[in-house]
DNA sequence: ATTCATATTAAGCCCAGACATAATCAAGAA
DNA sequence: TTCTTGATTATGTCTGGGCTTAATATGAAT
């Protein structure tokens, strides 16, 4: 009994034409039916490999034009944003917060900005410290819109990061995420034990839900920190 | 004559559910044949629905166990990586290319190190500059093997940068990219415009093609450079 | 109560056929 | 020449059907 041909055989197929073979950039590939018959399937199943490696950014389809291999290949990374609580453990190490401020105060002029649309929203303003073995990991610097959020009130945040609150409270979110260095200032010095000016590894990220602001966190990691991806 | 249910309708309910309706985290949704039966289309058009959305990393799907809303949802951040030039043009700036130094060496230890598997090859090192209207963008500092590519001897790279060239010329790879903060050093200093011991996003990539290592690239952004991504 | 086999179920995947849609090309009109 | 129109074509998508596979539930034997 003959093995059917899968998607997936398909798809390995033509990665590999276009990494190790003869469809170098730029080939216009053979059109679905003509593979579908090479390799004994049927198109529905060419379909789906040529979409998947398509959305690699291997390839460019274009009705009527056929599929070409993409000049420059689309180069995207993708970064798993863990919970810090799971990148630190993933390391082996010991995890442990601590908060270190807790304070409601009237939105400032730049995190309004930031946040778009946010008037003079009552916000609880946060700073914690998430350590790996005893030693500063991470300094977060959160602030979560009282107006949107009310819940936050209630909430000391002495035992759970806000993070792991708020993914648990709001459902779903847009999100804007940026990385930058920066230079450290006063709180970031002595938090996590460094010289003023040093570059630090800085992840700002806004979120809304259903187009009100919810939250904006800054993230200053340890010295050295990386982040880092393959594909 | 009423429009038929694409799986793009059926994507969008499903999100419009999880984000802002009844299917809060953690929650079964129904089956792929009920869910068909409700949107009065086939399953299997459901089922891409469900596939795409949990490839946002909303779903949690298992045979037989069903489909259930992702308690933390997977957070992703997906970069893209343009060419430098497509990156300042879009700014609306004017690109401009230099080619700062080029020599032929042995590859250094930590090189070595970094790209895994590379004895004494001679290596290309090129150090670029790339303006945005004049003023320095981006500092690239580049090491291309020579034994894996040979071609690279005849390049001179005083008009076309490197990353451009490479693109062309292999036809894809195996990355490793990862971003940090750096304080920057002599030439750095000089060639962006810096002072020393500023902090400076750096991007560095490593690429395999066939297994063999055959660039590493250090890119070293200007002041206040950031990377940006939405989801 | 534990262990193991079996049935059930929901997703995963495949197929042949059909129509939709957009890009392209060529022929004819202005 | 240029513009418009229509035929052509490759991909995009939907259908309804069927088989596969993995996880769970059930029930029997220990």
């Amino acid at each position: 009994m003959t093995e059917k041909t899968t998607f997936r055989d398909v798809k390995a197929a033509i990665l590999h034409r276009i990494t190790a073979g003869p469809w170098g950039p730029g080939t216009l590939l053979p059109g679905e039916v003509e593979l579908a018959q090479e390799f004994g399937c049927s198109r529905t199943t060419v379909n789906r490999a040529m979409r998947e490696v398509s959305e690699l950014g291997l390839l460019d389809r274009r009705r009527k034009a056929g599929t070409r291999v993409r000049l420059a290949p689309l180069r995207q990374a993708r970064f798993e944003i863990p919970l810090v609580r799971t990148e630190v453990e993933n390391t082996g190490a010991a995890y442990r917060y601590a908060l270190v401020q807790r304070e409601t105060v009237v939105a400032p002029d730049w995190l309004r900005a930031r946040m778009n649309s946010v008037r003079g929203d009552a916000m609880v303003h946060l700073v914690c410290m998430h350590y790996a073995d005893g030693m500063p990991y991470q300094l977060e610097d959160r602030w979560i819109n009282v107006t949107a959020l009310p819940q936050v009130r209630e909430q000391s945040f002495a035992d759970i990061g806000p993070n792991e609150w708020l993914i648990a409270t709001v459902p779903f979110s847009q999100v804007e995420i940026s990385f930058q260095a920066i230079a450290a200032d006063g709180p970031t010095t002595s938090h996590l034990g460094l010289t003023p000016g040093e570059p630090v590894f800085c992840v700002e990220r806004t979120t809304w839900w259903q187009g009100a602001a919810i939250t904006h966190v800054r993230l200053n990691y340890r010295r050295g920190h990386r982040m880092t991806a393959r594909y």
